[in-house]
Parts: structure tokens; C-alpha cells; sequence
RNA sequence: GCGGCUUUGGUGAAGCGGUUAACACACUGGAUUGUGGCUCCAGCAUACGUGGGUUCGAUCCCCACAAGUCGCCCCA
């Protein structure tokens, strides 16, 4: 026990950093291209904060959530997801009193208890974007296509994008309606879950796979079908942009979203390889959320994306980029005498800005030699008896393989050109 | 939370009711004097996920638990 991290969680190692390293960069870099601003809130929350804002109900909510009682006596949750968090951010801080569209985005860690699989682990990692303040269409096109362009700029291929409008407070209740009224007749064909769904969230029932095959699924009415004008017109338009930026995408009248808060725009990017967790990137609009929160009422869209499959992605694409130390220098010290002027080089030499190392163990010459071509060493600087006393050092070329002796007082200058 | 499969050293793995638990890679040392990447030699699992049981005897059979994995579910 001592030596296992906790179920569900994973050290990400130092032959691993670079490929998270890499991913964030182009996060960083795309973000500050669409004009989004990097959040970090807290970790940890109110429990009520998720209650009020993912809903009561949902699963994340309900069966989740990493919830504890701190010593004062308050009720504390490990963050499960950040839109809850970021749109508390928004409202304490009044980051509306500084323009009407707040354009957020974040990276870190979020909790859910849940049972561990490749692609879905109980401390994981998501990098996500929110924009507070507008309802018009082209903030969803943005958001998506934000999302977009991080994938493909990772080199991505082979992911779908599907599209859904889950409607709104106007016309979602009458969707819901329909949805039960067409099932009632069937309720004994269905499967258990979907039994249970029906009261609580008829909607989900459409994207059960057990039923899927069953003949009165595809006749069930669809919520494209029952939108209200308003949610029609900006589901088309969202449409448009995405057309008008050839941006390929399929309508999934199925695509349900587990959060409450999501209204109107629903999107999911899919890489299809990845199996169960295949869904890379996901979210929509929430334009009833801050509202919920004790906020004006304010429109937003988000999405988040889980970066352990963005990461398995790019590991089943060969995408990921190499990892391990470069070395500039290898110091190899011979005998007793040497081992002092040898490690004071090594200073000199990182203090000059070169990446250097040196064996510490005291081993025999070949050993050394071994070690600087495991570190990938350009040069090795050898420094034994004569070189010590000439006030030298033997300046090997490690892929030419060749060697020359240089004072002491130029090495440094004279690696420095051929680096 | 449900079901299937898996679990041998640092890694990839072979094995089988009773063996010194193969082999490869990695690692460490060596192949006469101060020089790496090739080659050769040697060393490297009181140990077969954990705990019980069956048996004269279990890494190999049974049970439980744990972890991983696939699917369901959920979602990113």
C-alpha cells in the first residue's frame, strides 16, 4: 500500500513530461491566438457549489464527487469539473465589471470517483475554456472551433465532431413531454436503466445502447424537432460558422450532455480508437448557470477536454515528442587529483549556460566514456594527471570521435562556438 | 456501480503440481597500461499481485481480495 499510488490516480513520470509539457504549450499558445486568459481557481470547493451548479442528480453529483467534512466543519469537495468553479470565480470577483465577455480558460486537476479504465482515471487532468457574457452563436462557433484547432494543431487526425442542441428552459420541458409520451407505451420493452431514466431524464434514453436496436427507437421524437424558434435559429447559425470555417461535423440528435446546466449548443469531439472513453472534448452552452449562481443573468459557453485522452491520442498517432536529456558536455575525471579541478569545470561550464554532467560514483575511465554516450553527450572533457598539471583538458568529440587538447581557460569559449 | 479477461525480476516474457524459475533487453563489472556506441565473458527473482485453502508438495488447482485492462455505465 505504501508503495501504490491510489486507484484511479498515476505519476506522470520524467520520460512522460515532455509530451504534457508539449500539449500545454499549445494550449497556451492557441488560447492566447483566440484571446482567452488562463484561471487557476481552487481545487477543492463548497460541496454546494457542485450541487447547485452540475445539478442534483447527475451522476457526477450523485455518485462521484470526492467529498469530505474539514475540520471546521464544512463540507468540501475535490473539484469534479471547473466551469462551477470558474463561473464562482466570475461572480466573486466581478470579473463582468471589466468587459462584457469574459474569455477564461484553465488546466489542472479534477476528481471523480468512478471505476478506473485507459482514459479514465479518478485524478485527471482537463484543459478547458469558458466565455461568460454573450449569447450570440458565433461564441459557439469560437469555442468550437478553439477546440478544433488545438487538435489539429496537435496533429491529431481521424476525430468527428458531432453537434446537438439540447434546447432551452422554453422549450426542453415540452421536448421531455413528447419524449415520455412516445415511451409510455413501450416503457415494459425497455431496458432497466432506461425504466428508471424515464422519469428523471427521458433524454437519455435516446442514447442508451441496449434499446438502440429496438424498432420504436428510431422513430422517437427528436429535439431538433421540437426546439423553440429562438433555439432553432441559433443552432443554425452556429451551423453556419462552423460551415463557413470548413469545419466538417455530423448532427447527433442522441448527443445528451450529463450536466444540468447545458442549454441550446451541445458538441462532443470523438477520437473513435480510444473505446469507451473515445470522447476527447465535449461541452456546449450554459446559459442559465451564472444566473443559478446568484449572477445576473449572463449567456456562456465552454468545453472541457480531458488531456489523459488527448495524450493516449497522440500516443496511438506516434505524435508524442521524444523525450530525454541533452548534454553539452560530459566531464570525465581520472584518479584522485582530478576529481576537484573536474567538478569545479562542471560549474564553470553550467554557470556558462551548457548543459553538463559528470559521473559521481568515481568509476573507471570506460564507465565514464559509457556514461557521456547514454547522456548523449557532444563532447566529453577529459581531465586526468597530465592534463591537470598542463593546465588542460582533453576535448573529445564524441560523434566525430575525435579529440585535441585545449587550455584549460578556453574550453568554455571554444565549446560554446561549436554548440 | 455491473460483467469478461489478465497479474512471473527494472522491462518484455517462457514455464509447470515436485526444475538451479528459461530466454531477451536494461543495468553493473570485466576482456593487461587513460577513451563510449560493435563483440565476448560474468553478475543480477529466498522469488512467481496479496491472503486463505486443497495436496506429501503449488508459481502452476480452488476461493477471496487487490490492481490493471476491455465492455457497460458515466464523462473529458
Amino acid at each position: 500500500m505504501l508503495t501504490s499510488a491510489p486507484r484511479g490516480t498515476k505519476d506522470i513520470l520524467p520520460g512522460q513530461v515532455a509530451g504534457w509539457n508539449y500539449v500545454e504549450q499549445k494550449i497556451r499558445e492557441i488560447c492566447a491566438r483566440f484571446g482567452y486568459e488562463e484561471i487557476r481557481t481552487p481545487m477543492f470547493e463548497h460541496t454546494e457549489l457542485f450541487q447547485r451548479g452540475i445539478g442534483e442528480g447527475t451522476d457526477v453529483v450523485d455518485k462521484e464527487m470526492y467529498t469530505f467534512t474539514d475540520r471546521g466543519n464544512r463540507s468540501i469537495t475535490l473539484r469534479p469539473e471547473n466551469t462551477a468553479s470558474a463561473v464562482r470565480a466570475y461572480l466573486q470577483n466581478k470579473l463582468y465589471g471589466q468587459s462584457d465577455l469574459v474569455k477564461l480558460f484553465y488546466i489542472g486537476s479534477m476528481f471523480r470517483y468512478d471505476r478506473p479504465q485507459a482514459g479514465r482515471m479518478r485524478e485527471f487532468h482537463q484543459f478547458g475554456v469558458e466565455a461568460l457574457g454573450e449569447a450570440n452563436p458565433v461564441v459557439d462557433a469560437e469555442i468550437i472551433l478553439l477546440a478544433v484547432e488545438l487538435l489539429k494543431s496537435l496533429g491529431l487526425k481521424d476525430l468527428s465532431l458531432s453537434l446537438n442542441s439540447v434546447g432551452c428552459p422554453h422549450c426542453r420541458p415540452a421536448y421531455r413531454q413528447a419524449l415520455q409520451d412516445y415511451f409510455r407505451p413501450h416503457l415494459h420493452e425497455l431496458c432497466g436503466d432506461c425504466r428508471e431514466r424515464f422519469e428523471r431524464s427521458p433524454l437519455r434514453i435516446l442514447d442508451c445502447k441496449a434499446d438502440a436496436d429496438k424498432g420504436f427507437m428510431a422513430a422517437a421524437p427528436k429535439i431538433t424537432d421540437c426546439l423553440c424558434d429562438e433555439c432553432r435559429e441559433h443552432f443554425g447559425a452556429v451551423q453556419d460558422y462552423l460551415r463557413d470555417a470548413g469545419v466538417s461535423f455530423e448532427l447527433d440528435p442522441r448527443l445528451v450532455r450529463g450536466l444540468d446546466y447545458y442549454t441550446k449548443t451541445a458538441f462532443e469531439i470523438k477520437y473513435a480508437p480510444l473505446g469507451a472513453q473515445s470522447a476527447v472534448a465535449g461541452g456546449g452552452r450554459y446559459d442559465g448557470l451564472v444566473e443559478e449562481m446568484g449572477g445576473k443573468p449572463t449567456p456562456a459557453v465552454g468545453f472541457a477536454t480531458g488531456l489523459e485522452r488527448v495524450l493516449l491520442a497522440l500516443e496511438k498517432q506516434g505524435l508524442l515528442p521524444e523525450t530525454g536529456l541533452e548534454t553539452d558536455a560530459f566531464v570525465v575525471a581520472l584518479g584522485d587529483e582530478a576529481r576537484r579541478p573536474a567538478f569545479r569545470l562542471l560549474q564553470q561550464l553550467r554557470e556558462a549556460g551548457l548543459q553538463a554532467g559528470m559521473d559521481y560514483a568515481g568509476r573507471s575511465m570506460k564507465a565514464q566514456m559509457k556514461q557521456a554516450g547514454k547522456a548523449n553527450a557532444r563532447f566529453a572533457l577529459i581531465l586526468g594527471e597530465d592534463e591537470v598539471r598542463e593546465g588542460a583538458v582533453m576535448l573529445k568529440d564524441m560523434e566525430k570521435s575525435v579529440q585535441q587538447k585545449v587550455p584549460l581557460a578556453e574550453v568554455i569559449n571554444k565549446l560554446k562556438e561549436s554548440i
